[in-house]
Parts: structure tokens; sequence; C-alpha cells
RNA sequence: GGAGGAGUUCCCGAGUGGUCAAAGGGAUCAGACUGUAAAUCUGACGGCUAUCGCCUUCGUAGGUUCAAAUCCUACCUCCUCCA
């Protein structure tokens, strides 16, 4: 059993640290003294929704604080949503989601416990089906717990609002979802439920339950929502906007370079460990110029791609970076083509096919369409010819666009 | 139960018999520029094809017509209103 941090002040500061919102901050107070005071760990909780099979870094943000918490001794409850995940989250929503299979939920489940590893500490982390608790309710028991809320506070969710006024249909099962959330941390006794700010509503719905139900309220701690690549929406995989914790070290770090400039300090904030006062002071040496917002970019990526990598990964992907990119130089290592027989005619190499074949670019159409656009080089030379036929040189080199190549090799 | 509306290319969304592979925007990709795969500007953006050409697409299945995304029939899905 790990030790309480015994100092109330470090784990305020460390708990709030990046917090979007607290509710109520005095109540977690409490809950902390007296968590020292008999040295008894609270219980975190987190509800996973398990729609997306790859965790991106837009989940860390939370996953992070939730470190934090293993960090300061607490005990924390990841709830796998397969329950919950068959009506679907209306948060956010304009309209119904649908309703996912019991068989997919239960994959994309198991892709979530492999990848959450990366963040947490797996020996101090619990978790749990809803459907355990979920699934055996009896319908009365349901009605019961229906009960416990009103269609008028059920419908100053601003979003069911918006949807309700502009006459867009919501099913009576969406009001389940909050119901059931809520009805987690009954069932767990949560403490302290942890969720992006978007999540407000539904952890709020907790401490509402727990009250009827006769329980300790839980503290709702809030994180603020990750932007993705694009700069203005919420990172998700759907937008295809993310950046997914388990891709290599040079995607990840091209990716983090390829956003904008204004979302670094963001990221710095949310996703990196660095401290509050550093991060000030990029703030303020991007501002007067004392500080290149590329160098700062590559710190981030360098820093980024060393959490859910190495040092030495980050280290390599910043080298195939600068080689590529920057000096426009042909990297290290790229894959190597086989040719066959497909891709030949008359015993020369038809170029379109061989790009296709080889997954440079999706059919012939659109290799023809790259030459044309001046975007296919062959040992460094601009190719001019849409149809060009050729009789490669051992270790010929294809490029397509910025950051695509290919050696070709002989049958 | 009754009445009405909608389903278009990755997404949003025009298009109501030929001039439609289908406006516009977004996303994406490419080129230029650069400080980076930022920003900005320009261009491409169904597939096949050694340029004129061919094939597939507008919810699904049929039909009318020289010709349909556009008209008709049935079906599926979604939405709204009345009860």
């Amino acid at each position: 059993m790990s030790l309480i941090e015994p100092d109330l002040e470090k784990q305020l500061q460390q708990i709030q640290r990046g917090t979007a919102e607290i509710i109520p901050e005095n109540a977690l107070v409490e809950k902390l003294k007296k968590s020292i005071k008999n040295n008894k760990p609270l219980t975190v909780k987190l509800g996973l929704d398990p729609t997306a099979p790859d965790i991106h870094l837009g989940h860390t943000v939370v996953l992070q604080k939730l470190r934090q918490f293993q960090d300061l001794g607490h005990q924390i409850i990841i709830i796998l949503g397969d329950y919950t995940g068959r009506i679907g989250d209306p948060t956010g929503k304009s309209e119904t989601r649908k309703q996912l299979m019991t068989a997919e939920l239960m994959e994309n489940a198991a892709t979530y416990q492999q990848q959450i590893y990366k963040v947490l500490d797996a020996e101090k982390t619990k978790i749990v089906f809803n459907s355990e608790w979920l699934a055996p309710l009896t319908f009365e028991q349901a009605i019961n717990l229906a009960s416990k809320y009103t269609v008028a506070r059920m419908l100053e969710r601003d979003d069911f609002q918006k949807r309700f006024k502009t006459n867009l249909s919501i099913g009576i099962h969406e009001f389940f979802y909050p119901l059931m959330q809520g009805y987690d941390s009954v069932a767990l006794k949560a403490d302290i439920e942890l969720g992006g700010t978007d999540q407000k509503f539904n952890l709020l719905m907790g401490r509402h339950l727990q009250k009827e139900y006769h329980q300790e309220q839980q503290i709702a701690v809030m994180m603020p929502i990750l932007e993705g690549l694009d700069g203005t929406n919420k990172m998700s995989k759907s937008l295809g906007n993310y950046i997914g914790i388990d891709e290599p070290p040079h995607e990840m770090y091209g990716k983090i370079m390829s956003m904008p400039d204004q979302l670094m300090l963001r990221y710095f904030e949310l996703v990196t460990s660095e401290s509050v006062e550093e991060i000030a002071r990029i703030a303020t040496g991007l501002q007067d110029g004392s500080r290149h917002p590329r160098d700062i970019k590559m710190r981030l990526a360098r820093e980024i791609v060393s959490i859910y990598h190495s040092v030495q990964a980050a280290k390599q992907a910043e080298e195939h970076f600068k080689q590529v990119f920057q000096q426009h130089k042909n990297p290290d290592e790229m894959p190597v083509f086989k040719i066959t027989g497909a891709v030949i005619e008359d015993g020369k190499v038809v170029l379109p096919k061989l790009l296709a074949t080889a997954k440079l670019v999706s059919g012939t159409s659109e290799a023809r369409r790259m030459v044309k656009q001046g975007a296919v080089r062959i040992n460094g030379v601009v190719v001019e010819d849409v149809n060009l036929r050729f009789v490669p040189e051992p270790e010929t080199i294809i490029k397509v666009g910025k950051r695509k190549f290919i050696k070709l090799q002989a049958p």
C-alpha cells in the first residue's frame, strides 16, 4: 500500500495545476485533510467511453492528471463504459449518436487497456466495466434512478436545450446517459471524478445522485479540452486532427511540427510536465521575439515524443525531421520497393504504375496528377513526363511530395 | 394513427430532363514562399488511360425517355408537424 503524500499544500498544488475548474474546491481540501489524517487514499474515478480505439493526446490530459493522483498515493479507478457506451454520450452532440454493438465495444475496451498504461501506473490502476452494476439493475430500479432527476433540469444542459429548441430529436434513452454515469459514482462511492470541461453536467450529476443515495458527494475536477492539430476543434479521432500515443516517433514529431504556432503553449501546458514558470518564460520569449517559434515547437515535439517513446527516439525523430524538411535531403532510411513484373512493360518500369503499386499514391490517376504538379522526383530530378517509362539504375530513389520516399530494388 | 419534408462525390452543401464527374465552402494533397509538415498565395482533388477517350457515382431496386442526380413506382433510412 502506497503512502499518501502528507503535505496538504503540495497535494493541492499538484491537483490544481492545469485544471479548468474544481467543484467545490473547499470540499476537496476537507477530503484531502481526512485522507491524510487516516492515511486512506481517495477514490478517483474516470469514465472512458470506449468508442475510439486509439488513445490520443487529448485523452492524456485527463490521464496525466490521474497519474498525478496516483503519485500522490490515491486510488484511481478507470471505468470502461461498456454499458453507457451502448447509448453513446450525447455531450456536445447535435444529434443522437448511434449505439455501438457490444462486440465492437469490447474490442475497443481491450485496446484502451493496453494504451492507458503509457501514462498510468499499471500496478496502481483498477479497471472496471460499468455493465457490472448497470446490467443487473431491474426495470424498477432504473425507474427509481430516473425519478431522481427532472426533465426540466435535464433540459438545462445546453446540448439538450439546443436540440430541443431547434426541434432536433432527443431519445429518451439519452437522458439515461448522465444518470448512468452518475450512478457509476454511487456504485464506486467515488471521492473525486475527473473529466473534461465538457463533462461538467455529467460530473455534477454524480454529485447529485450521490446525495440522493445518501453518500458523501464527489468532487468534480475538470480539465480543459485540448485543441487538435487544426487549432480550433477539439482533438478527436473522427475529425482526424489527432496525435495517437501509439504513433511512431517520426510521425508524432512531424505532426507536432505541423500544428499552428499559436497552439504550442497550450500543448506545453496540457500535455507536457513542463513547469508553469518555464511555460511563462517561453511565452514571454515568443512575444518579445527572443525565442524562435520553430525552436520552441521542436522542443515541444522532442518532449512529447520522449514521453511516449524515449529521449533517444525523440532525438532520432528530430534528426530525421531536420534532414528531410530543413535540408531537403533524403532520410537515412526509407522503405525499399522491389520491382515486380506488374510495373514493367517492354522491359521498362512504368512510373504511374510503380507509384501506385508502391502505395506512394492512391492510384495511377493520382500518380499522373502528382507528376503534373511537379511533385515527383527520381534521384532528385523532377519528372516531367506523365507516363514516364524508364530503366532504373541500382539504388534509384523516388520521392513524391515532401515526405514520401522509396528506394528501388531490382527483382 | 394522419399530414408533410429530406437522403448528392471524404464532410457540409448547390443543382429539379441534356451545356453534370456535378457550383461553393471545409478537409486533404501538391507547388511557391518560409521559420516547420506554421501562416500566406496558387493549383489539384471519382477511377482507368502514352494527351482527343472510356468506365463508375447523386439512399436501394425497377421504369419512362434518344437522354435522368433531376420524371414515375416500390422499398429502406432520417426528420418535422398534428394526434
